[in-house]
DNA sequence: GATGAATGAGCCTTCATTCAT
DNA sequence: TATGAATGAAGGCTCATTCAT
């Protein structure tokens, strides 16, 4: 039988991306996660404390499946395309991790820390962008705005993936789709 | 005096964009807005209902805002340029209702009608986003790939106006943005 | 019908009593008050307060009772025999008030103010102590540790009479109870 | 390293006179004392029978202090002083076992079970109490008023030492302490 | 003896909603 | 229209106790 710590968690993440946090009460997580509700809160303090484990977890996956195989790349704009892959991937194949980061990010109970942590998430792009910038590759304007901007964009083309998971497989449609990314990008 | 219900209706955009819609008990906004808590459920007959009309109130003046003077343009381009900067603006000067508006959008709870609604929003920017396509201006893509792409790419770039309100006036930095969101789209 | 704010106050006094504060659900009181246990919140935002409520109310009414016809008395000895009986027909008559005041007093969430509120409850006596003092009627004793005394001799006698209550019709039992009380303080 | 079951007692007496006993978790006793839940339980099989033990212990050490030396004196004045003098020096010198004690009584739930259980704490009072009056030394009263008098009084006393602990070194008034203590009782 | 994860009944409190005035 | 006391289902969390290791 599985860890009864990861049951919960793996349940909690479910149940809060088909239902929200605040519409899943603790004791549904714990009856699906077939555990008590004390053992819920022994080994998460309160629903709080889970909810940020959740986060911190998917993050941290996240963050590992954004940076695979980037540096092996040889050019500024292979090395996006990789992140790009790297992100609609994980998005497509991890749909409630990628819910519960949306809704996570959106939720105004956290709102100061979700901005900072958010940075945390592109890092990698971060890094690449400040690159392309110093390189005359892109844009040359505010790097804040640089970042929001490819965030967005990058959502927006995963939102519609999400919708149509399918196209995940149509090389055409992604290399499409990236060069969309690149356009917002590129100086 | 203000009318109440509109009283009520102000204060709970103003508690909800605080503390979110779980967050914000009824009766918190009742006393916030100086009427007895039958008075609420008197103008709106569930918390829902109150929320929605919100809703619905925003969105109104939103779409006004965003068509503003665009058919008075020439070129797709400077039509693009107007509702972009419609949207900017009015983001600003309207931060609690473009708050309130993502709050909404991401609130799970909402899920199927989101899709829809979001869509209505932009559908200034659909009509001209179809447009564009079949004069060849526009990238050659399904449409809706398009319209999320757009949508996400304008989010991003509001996102960071919202935390850097003063860049608005500044003109270079305005063009700059908009240069981001043209390159999404021209083919 | 009574009103239910002093249905739920005088329903939380005989629990409390019967079985203590930590043993008397909030549930409990409302049932057993005949309300609904949101009612009870509604009137005392929490459980403590009501505690709280129900000990100030007994003090107020403790001390209007202590201090009946005390000064009608010419002699320090028969305000000093006025003030006892008027304590020990009192706890007699309203026993329920009597054991909760003992409860609270040595209730250990609420020892600082304690001290303080039992000061005020023997504020009469504390008075009348200081005056024989200054007539070197009393013991010239530290007055603190006259007031203390005064109300654990007090408190014993009481207790007696709790389990004994038929004897408070005893004249020449409750004289030789008096005596006792009054021996301790005459110099 | 010191006995786990004696480190439990330790620990929970300190806690229970911080806190009271039902603010005074088992989980909170076990970790405080170093050891783990189930050891808590593996001495005592209830939290009742874990007080009920402290108890116990309690009282045996304070009726052997309170005992001390007594039939040593010769007159019944000097039995009565002794025993005066080891009850508020134990006091003084076990401040917890004291709170520990009066909390026990007067908690509501062993309502029953503490009359009898103070008698016994002042069994050896009890007896002198009897001698004295055989000898028409002591008032002339029903024996039960008389020993909860005498116990009410020595607690004011006690009460008011606990406060000012200095106090107990000062021998002109610990002196006027007992003759208050001897003026209760004596005929 | 010792451990600590697991249990689940029960507690305090919240909050959307109703209704008599 | 407006009021606010009253409602009670539901939620988060606690805690004494058990039990497999």
């Amino acid at each position: 039988m599985k860890d009864k710590r990861q049951q919960i968690l793996e349940t909690a993440l479910k149940l809060f991306v088909e239902n929200g946090f605040h519409a899943t009460p603790t004791s549904m997580i714990a009856k699906e996660a077939g555990v008590a509700t004390g053992t819920l809160f022994h080994h998460f303090k309160t629903k709080e404390e889970l909810i940020n484990t959740l986060y911190l977890e998917t993050k941290e996956i996240l963050i590992q499946a954004l940076t695979k195989q980037v540096n092996e790349q040889d050019t500024l704009k292979s090395k996006f395309r990789q992140v790009f892959y790297n992100a609609i991937n994980w998005a497509i194949s991890h749909p409630d991790h990628q819910f519960f980061y949306s809704q996570y990010s959106y939720s105004p109970f956290i709102s100061t820390l979700t901005r900072e942590l958010g940075l945390q998430r592109f890092h990698v792009i971060q890094e690449l962008l400040k690159e392309g910038q110093e390189n005359d590759i892109l844009k040359a304007i505010p790097i804040g705005l640089m970042i929001d901007t490819a965030q967005g964009t990058l959502d927006g083309i995963t939102n519609y993936l999400m919708e149509h998971p399918e196209k995940i497989d149509d090389r055409e449609f992604t290399e499409q789709a990236f060069s969309m990314f690149w356009d917002v990008l590129k100086g």
